[in-house]
DNA sequence: TAGTAATATTTAAATATTCGTATATACTTA
DNA sequence: TAAGTATATACGAATATTTAAATATTACTA
Protein backbone atom coordinates (compact mmCIF):
# COMPACT_ATOMS: atom_id res chain seq x y z
CA UNK A 1 0.00 0.00 0.00
CA UNK A 2 1.62 3.20 -0.91
CA UNK A 3 2.61 5.64 1.55
CA UNK A 4 0.44 8.55 1.60
CA UNK A 5 1.38 12.44 2.27
CA UNK A 6 -0.09 13.91 5.74
CA UNK A 7 -2.51 16.16 4.33
CA UNK A 8 -4.16 13.74 2.55
CA UNK A 9 -4.07 11.71 5.73
CA UNK A 10 -5.34 14.81 7.86
CA UNK A 11 -8.54 15.38 5.36
CA UNK A 12 -9.33 11.50 5.56
CA UNK A 13 -9.07 12.09 9.56
CA UNK A 14 -11.05 15.32 9.46
CA UNK A 15 -14.74 14.02 9.10
CA UNK A 16 -17.26 12.74 11.67
CA UNK A 17 -18.65 9.52 9.04
CA UNK A 18 -14.99 8.95 8.30
CA UNK A 19 -13.64 8.46 11.86
CA UNK A 20 -16.83 6.66 12.60
CA UNK A 21 -16.31 4.30 10.30
CA UNK A 22 -12.64 3.68 11.41
CA UNK A 23 -14.14 3.19 15.11
CA UNK A 24 -15.96 0.84 13.59
CA UNK A 25 -13.39 -1.73 12.15
CA UNK A 26 -11.56 -0.68 14.94
CA UNK A 27 -11.67 -4.36 16.81
CA UNK A 28 -11.72 -6.29 13.43
CA UNK A 29 -12.49 -6.49 10.19
CA UNK A 30 -16.24 -5.63 9.47
CA UNK A 31 -18.06 -6.03 6.50
CA UNK A 32 -18.95 -2.55 4.35
CA UNK A 33 -23.03 -3.96 5.08
CA UNK A 34 -22.62 -4.03 8.71
CA UNK A 35 -20.23 -0.54 8.80
CA UNK A 36 -23.55 1.43 6.49
CA UNK A 37 -26.06 1.14 9.38
CA UNK A 38 -23.31 2.22 12.01
CA UNK A 39 -22.96 5.37 10.01
CA UNK A 40 -26.82 6.42 9.57
CA UNK A 41 -25.36 7.74 5.72
CA UNK A 42 -26.66 6.03 2.85
CA UNK A 43 -24.93 3.34 1.05
CA UNK A 44 -23.31 5.49 -1.78
CA UNK A 45 -22.33 7.84 0.70
CA UNK A 46 -20.49 5.31 2.79
CA UNK A 47 -18.97 3.76 -0.10
CA UNK A 48 -17.45 7.27 -1.12
CA UNK A 49 -15.97 7.59 2.39
CA UNK A 50 -14.38 4.51 2.66
CA UNK A 51 -12.96 5.24 -0.82
CA UNK A 52 -11.49 8.22 0.92
CA UNK A 53 -10.09 6.14 3.66
CA UNK A 54 -8.67 3.80 1.18
CA UNK A 55 -6.89 6.40 -0.93
CA UNK A 56 -5.30 7.64 2.12
CA UNK A 57 -4.14 4.37 2.87
CA UNK A 58 -6.04 3.85 6.51
CA UNK A 59 -7.83 0.64 4.96
CA UNK A 60 -7.85 -2.24 3.28
CA UNK A 61 -10.59 -4.64 1.68
CA UNK A 62 -10.64 -8.15 1.22
CA UNK A 63 -13.25 -10.17 -0.41
CA UNK A 64 -15.18 -12.58 1.25
CA UNK A 65 -17.77 -14.56 -0.83
CA UNK A 66 -20.74 -11.67 -1.80
CA UNK A 67 -19.12 -9.19 1.02
CA UNK A 68 -16.36 -6.75 1.44
CA UNK A 69 -14.68 -7.01 4.73
CA UNK A 70 -12.83 -3.88 6.08
CA UNK A 71 -10.18 -3.78 8.46
CA UNK A 72 -7.37 -0.90 9.20
CA UNK A 73 -4.30 -0.85 7.76
CA UNK A 74 -2.24 -0.16 10.71
CA UNK A 75 -3.31 0.08 14.19
CA UNK A 76 -1.33 2.82 15.03
CA UNK A 77 -3.61 5.10 13.69
CA UNK A 78 -6.32 4.79 16.27
CA UNK A 79 -3.15 5.91 18.76
CA UNK A 80 -3.09 8.90 16.39
CA UNK A 81 -6.39 9.60 17.07
CA UNK A 82 -6.41 8.83 20.71
CA UNK A 83 -3.45 11.60 20.81
CA UNK A 84 -5.39 14.33 19.23
CA UNK A 85 -8.95 13.30 21.45
CA UNK A 86 -6.25 14.05 24.69
CA UNK A 87 -4.70 17.10 23.59
CA UNK A 88 -5.81 19.57 25.97
CA UNK B 1 -7.97 26.65 26.87
CA UNK B 2 -10.96 24.73 25.80
CA UNK B 3 -10.85 21.47 24.74
CA UNK B 4 -11.18 20.89 20.62
CA UNK B 5 -13.18 17.87 19.10
CA UNK B 6 -10.85 15.48 17.26
CA UNK B 7 -12.95 16.45 13.89
CA UNK B 8 -11.94 19.94 14.16
CA UNK B 9 -8.27 19.52 15.20
CA UNK B 10 -7.94 17.74 12.27
CA UNK B 11 -9.29 19.66 9.47
CA UNK B 12 -6.80 22.51 10.95
CA UNK B 13 -4.24 19.66 10.11
CA UNK B 14 -5.66 19.07 6.86
CA UNK B 15 -3.99 22.11 4.79
CA UNK B 16 -0.58 22.12 3.91
CA UNK B 17 0.09 26.38 4.75
CA UNK B 18 -1.27 25.36 8.02
CA UNK B 19 1.08 22.90 8.49
CA UNK B 20 3.48 25.02 7.62
CA UNK B 21 2.83 27.79 9.44
CA UNK B 22 3.29 25.02 12.51
CA UNK B 23 6.65 23.89 11.32
CA UNK B 24 7.58 27.56 11.20
CA UNK B 25 6.99 28.02 15.30
CA UNK B 26 8.02 24.69 15.92
CA UNK B 27 11.74 25.95 17.18
CA UNK B 28 9.94 28.70 19.50
CA UNK B 29 7.86 31.51 19.56
CA UNK B 30 7.70 33.77 16.04
CA UNK B 31 6.30 37.04 15.47
CA UNK B 32 3.30 36.83 12.28
CA UNK B 33 5.45 39.15 10.57
CA UNK B 34 7.50 36.02 10.16
CA UNK B 35 5.09 33.60 9.67
CA UNK B 36 3.52 35.38 7.01
CA UNK B 37 6.81 35.80 4.10
CA UNK B 38 7.32 31.78 5.18
CA UNK B 39 4.22 30.45 3.95
CA UNK B 40 4.37 32.14 0.72
CA UNK B 41 0.63 33.25 1.30
CA UNK B 42 -1.12 36.83 1.52
CA UNK B 43 -1.13 38.26 5.17
CA UNK B 44 -4.96 38.31 5.31
CA UNK B 45 -4.82 34.25 4.16
CA UNK B 46 -2.09 33.97 7.03
CA UNK B 47 -4.48 35.57 9.19
CA UNK B 48 -7.08 33.43 8.70
CA UNK B 49 -5.26 30.24 9.00
CA UNK B 50 -4.37 31.53 12.30
CA UNK B 51 -7.55 31.85 13.73
CA UNK B 52 -8.67 28.45 12.82
CA UNK B 53 -5.44 27.16 14.43
CA UNK B 54 -6.61 28.68 17.44
CA UNK B 55 -9.83 27.56 17.58
CA UNK B 56 -8.32 24.36 17.53
CA UNK B 57 -6.20 24.95 20.49
CA UNK B 58 -3.47 24.28 18.36
CA UNK B 59 -1.72 27.97 18.89
CA UNK B 60 -1.33 30.44 21.09
CA UNK B 61 -0.04 34.21 21.01
CA UNK B 62 1.16 36.85 23.47
CA UNK B 63 1.81 40.57 22.15
CA UNK B 64 5.26 41.78 22.43
CA UNK B 65 5.20 45.68 21.55
CA UNK B 66 3.85 45.91 18.07
CA UNK B 67 3.97 42.69 17.19
CA UNK B 68 2.21 39.01 17.87
CA UNK B 69 4.04 36.23 18.42
CA UNK B 70 2.85 32.70 18.02
CA UNK B 71 3.52 29.49 19.69
CA UNK B 72 2.37 25.99 19.64
CA UNK B 73 -0.05 25.12 22.86
CA UNK B 74 1.45 21.71 22.86
CA UNK B 75 4.57 19.92 21.61
CA UNK B 76 2.47 17.09 21.30
CA UNK B 77 1.32 18.20 18.17
CA UNK B 78 4.57 17.70 16.19
CA UNK B 79 5.17 13.95 17.09
CA UNK B 80 1.18 13.30 16.15
CA UNK B 81 1.87 14.94 12.38
CA UNK B 82 5.05 12.77 12.86
CA UNK B 83 3.68 9.58 13.47
CA UNK B 84 1.21 10.31 10.89
CA UNK B 85 4.04 10.98 8.52
CA UNK B 86 5.59 7.91 9.44
CA UNK B 87 2.32 5.98 8.79
CA UNK B 88 3.34 3.53 6.06
C1' DT C 1 -30.55 -17.71 -17.25
C1' DA C 2 -33.33 -14.62 -14.29
C1' DG C 3 -33.43 -12.56 -10.02
C1' DT C 4 -31.40 -10.64 -6.04
C1' DA C 5 -27.89 -8.86 -2.80
C1' DA C 6 -23.76 -6.08 -2.17
C1' DT C 7 -21.25 -2.46 -3.68
C1' DA C 8 -19.64 1.29 -7.00
C1' DT C 9 -20.33 5.16 -10.08
C1' DT C 10 -22.64 9.19 -11.89
C1' DT C 11 -24.80 13.34 -11.23
C1' DA C 12 -26.41 17.45 -9.20
C1' DA C 13 -27.34 20.30 -5.31
C1' DA C 14 -25.99 22.23 -0.99
C1' DT C 15 -22.42 23.66 1.72
C1' DA C 16 -17.65 24.55 3.11
C1' DT C 17 -12.98 25.97 2.21
C1' DT C 18 -9.33 28.72 0.28
C1' DC C 19 -7.72 32.78 -1.46
C1' DG C 20 -6.82 37.70 -2.83
C1' DT C 21 -8.40 42.57 -2.80
C1' DA C 22 -10.09 46.14 -0.33
C1' DT C 23 -10.76 48.07 3.94
C1' DA C 24 -10.70 48.54 8.96
C1' DT C 25 -8.51 48.75 13.44
C1' DA C 26 -5.00 49.44 16.79
C1' DC C 27 -0.89 50.91 18.18
C1' DT C 28 3.42 53.49 17.70
C1' DT C 29 6.26 57.16 16.53
C1' DA C 30 7.65 61.40 14.10
C1' DT D 1 -1.97 65.00 15.18
C1' DA D 2 -0.39 62.67 10.95
C1' DA D 3 1.74 58.83 9.12
C1' DG D 4 3.28 54.22 9.30
C1' DT D 5 3.39 49.35 10.78
C1' DA D 6 1.09 45.09 12.19
C1' DT D 7 -2.83 42.58 12.11
C1' DA D 8 -7.96 41.63 11.47
C1' DT D 9 -12.33 41.65 9.03
C1' DA D 10 -15.49 41.81 5.03
C1' DC D 11 -16.40 40.30 0.74
C1' DG D 12 -16.66 37.71 -3.43
C1' DA D 13 -14.75 34.30 -6.64
C1' DA D 14 -12.97 29.83 -7.44
C1' DT D 15 -12.70 25.36 -5.95
C1' DA D 16 -13.52 21.34 -2.99
C1' DT D 17 -16.37 18.49 -0.09
C1' DT D 18 -20.49 16.17 1.38
C1' DT D 19 -24.68 14.18 0.38
C1' DA D 20 -28.71 11.57 -1.63
C1' DA D 21 -31.03 9.82 -5.71
C1' DA D 22 -30.61 7.26 -9.68
C1' DT D 23 -28.26 3.95 -12.00
C1' DA D 24 -24.65 0.55 -13.02
C1' DT D 25 -21.87 -3.40 -11.96
C1' DT D 26 -20.68 -7.74 -10.03
C1' DA D 27 -21.34 -12.07 -8.28
C1' DC D 28 -24.37 -15.38 -6.18
C1' DT D 29 -28.24 -18.39 -6.18
C1' DA D 30 -32.65 -20.37 -7.54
Amino acid sequence: MMKMDEVTVFKALADPTRLKILECVKNGEKCICEIIPSTHKSQPNVSQHLKILKTAGLIEERKEKTNILIKVSNQMIFTIIDSVKKLA
